[in-house]
DNA sequence: TCACAGTTGAGACTAAGTCTCAATACCTTG
DNA sequence: CAAGGTATTGAGACTTAGTCTCAACTGTGA
């Protein structure tokens, strides 16, 4: 996965140097959603040397790209989840941290039902569902 | 809209200070989305005298008690949005900030059918959408 | 009117993110 | 494969958002 981020960085025209082939690395082995503050632990954690301006302008190009997008967790802070550039909704486990990517299924009649009503021309939506993934949910019940 | 919001705070057991009462006046003269930082701002002006830590402290009062909502802008920032304490979903016009209030219209349908296909016990959710409303859609077309 | 518990402002503190700049390292061209 | 221009880098200062503590204050119920 690591070497997809890579190859998706590369057609966007934009330098393979090393401290983002190690952050994309870094991005690959981690499962789930992370915030900038996970990915700058892992680099420390592993003395990658990888400056914190470098993790966020990455952060930022990944989501230009829609390789990554960016989540905002229920407690307010930001995560960022690795994800088909085509799919844009995410299921977020509150208890273990697994995503699960969600097709449209429906969400668009919500929204031209929603323009219709109001009159607005809605130009982007954004969506997060939070729960629990069915290993947490089959590991309290089981407890 | 002031009366309201203290009234409901009334309700909810907890004291009617001189700064949230300067606070609901402040949130009720402004029309659409603001962040704390627009409050702070707000207050500085008038020369309130009230200290910042007071205005996050409203704010998270007034979200328990889902008077207002907060939502994540797509650039990032958090705002709030004075709401009906049933609806939880809003249309935030971009070049505006204009909100407008949405009915369910189906997204409980939607959450439902994701909860089925990915096996998620789906506890929560959040909706926003961004749009221009239709004042700024038509004031843009006759320039 | 009193007293106490809830609330306040100040300001220190932390965390998140941005910016600048000189040094470095891709990668294209020859 | 050498060289040079340019994108990228790390350091660290800086800004902004939000939290915490604590002594002083003030609603409010009795």
């Amino acid at each position: 996965m690591a070497r997809e981020l890579l190859e998706a960085l590369d057609q966007a025209g934009v330098r393979l140097t090393g401290p983002r082939r190690e952050l994309a690395a870094l991005i690959a082995r981690r499962q789930g959603h992370f915030t900038a503050a996970d990915l700058l632990a892992d680099a420390e954690r592993r003395r990658l040397g990888i400056g914190r301006a470098t993790i966020f302008r990455l952060l930022e190009l990944l989501a230009d790209q829609n390789l990554v997008e960016r989540v905002d967790l229920p407690d307010g802070r930001h995560a960022y989840v690795p994800c088909e550039p085509s799919h844009h909704h995410h299921l977020v486990c509150v208890s273990c941290g697994a995503i699960s990517e969600v097709d449209d299924c429906g969400i668009d009649a919500v929204t031209a039902e929603a323009a219709r009503r109001s009159g607005f021309e809605i130009q982007s939506h954004r969506l997060e569902l939070f729960g629990r993934c069915p290993n947490c949910k089959s590991a309290e019940s089981h407890q």
